[in-house]
DNA sequence: CACGACACCTGCCGGC
DNA sequence: TGCCGGCAGGTGTCGT
């Protein structure tokens, strides 16, 4: 469900309201989630913690931390999973089912993790530390900021033998992108997802990368999809899926060509195409 | 090593 | 109305 733009969103409305918070009660519901250290650490960890700042990185959410049983650089991440929504609301406010981390802060907030599938993942401690650990996995280059160079797509793409759709989902090539933006960069650069990477041209690599910057920022902008349960850092629903392209619109005309959008299945995930507009 | 298949969960939607 | 199958934005693990 979340990917970067939707992570985006959430950290940007979230930051305001966690900077420089003190935690005074640590609530957690099922331990599955806590990947790392185990439940009874994870909390005591966390309370009598401050706030500092929060960032993305990929799909992770990561809240800088300072307390008397952290290590310095400690930050609480956050992987939403499928399902996974974050927000702050007043500690009175009920809760809701699977809430699976309530954070409840000296101002009077509350921190929560709502999970229903329970894809989701906690940890604390500092990144470089939880990767060398093996309990974080190691992420390609973000896709935006200043972007990636033309030279970097065109050298990604010669290098693999697989479907166009899974290298952009693969996140040890690039972070942050999901099914929903590997379908519209597709789109967007003309290229069908089940192609293989290495027999795209460098033309093709490039506007690939571009097509994918495009199509993140434009999602951002719109503050991220809101297909089924998405809610943003306020609780509100998004309002990216009425600029999608292709993704939830098979059978449907193509907005470019009007030839019926195709559905298949590429990397074991549900994708859709434009047989006319991409090759 | 690189890749594909599958497992992990609950909720929701459409069809019968 | 109610039940059931199918499907969902992600990723870790296992086998080839």
């Amino acid at each position: 469900m979340p990917e970067l733009p939707e992570v985006e969103t959430i950290v940007r409305d979230l930051r305001p309201r966690l900077r420089g918070e003190q935690v005074v009660h640590v609530r957690l519901g099922h331990p599955s989630l806590i990947r790392y250290p185990g439940p009874t650490a994870f909390a005591d960890g966390l309370t009598g913690a401050t706030t500092g700042g929060l960032r993305r990185r990929g799909k992770f959410i990561l809240l800088e931390l300072r307390g008397p049983r952290l290590v310095t650089g400690a930050v609480l991440v956050v992987h939403l999973g499928m399902s996974g929504s974050l927000c702050v609301v007043e500690a009175g406010v009920a809760e809701r089912p699977h809430t699976h981390l309530a954070l409840r802060l000296r101002g009077g907030g509350e921190l929560r993790f709502v999970d229903p599938r329970r894809f989701g993942r906690l940890l604390l401690g500092a990144p470089d530390e939880l990767v060398r650990l093996g309990r974080l996995p190691t992420l390609g280059p973000e896709p935006l900021g200043p972007g990636l160079p033309d030279a970097w797509w065109q050298a990604a793409l010669r290098r693999s033998h697989r479907p166009v759709k899974a290298l952009l989902l693969d996140q040890r090539v690039v972070a942050g992108c999901g099914n929903i933006y590997a379908d519209e960069a597709c789109f967007r650069a003309g290229i069908r997802p089940q192609r293989r990477a290495d027999r795209c041209t460098r033309a093709e690599a490039s506007a690939l990368g571009r097509a994918l910057e495009a199509v993140l920022w434009t999602a951002i902008a719109n503050r991220g999809s809101s297909i089924a349960s998405y809610r943003d850092g306020l609780g509100a629903r998004g309002s990216a899926q009425r600029a999608l392209a292709v993704y939830g619109r098979a059978g449907q005309p193509c907005s470019r060509c009007r030839a019926p959008l195709r559905g298949t299945v590429v990397a074991q995930r549900t994708t859709v195409y434009c047989r006319s507009c991409q090759r």
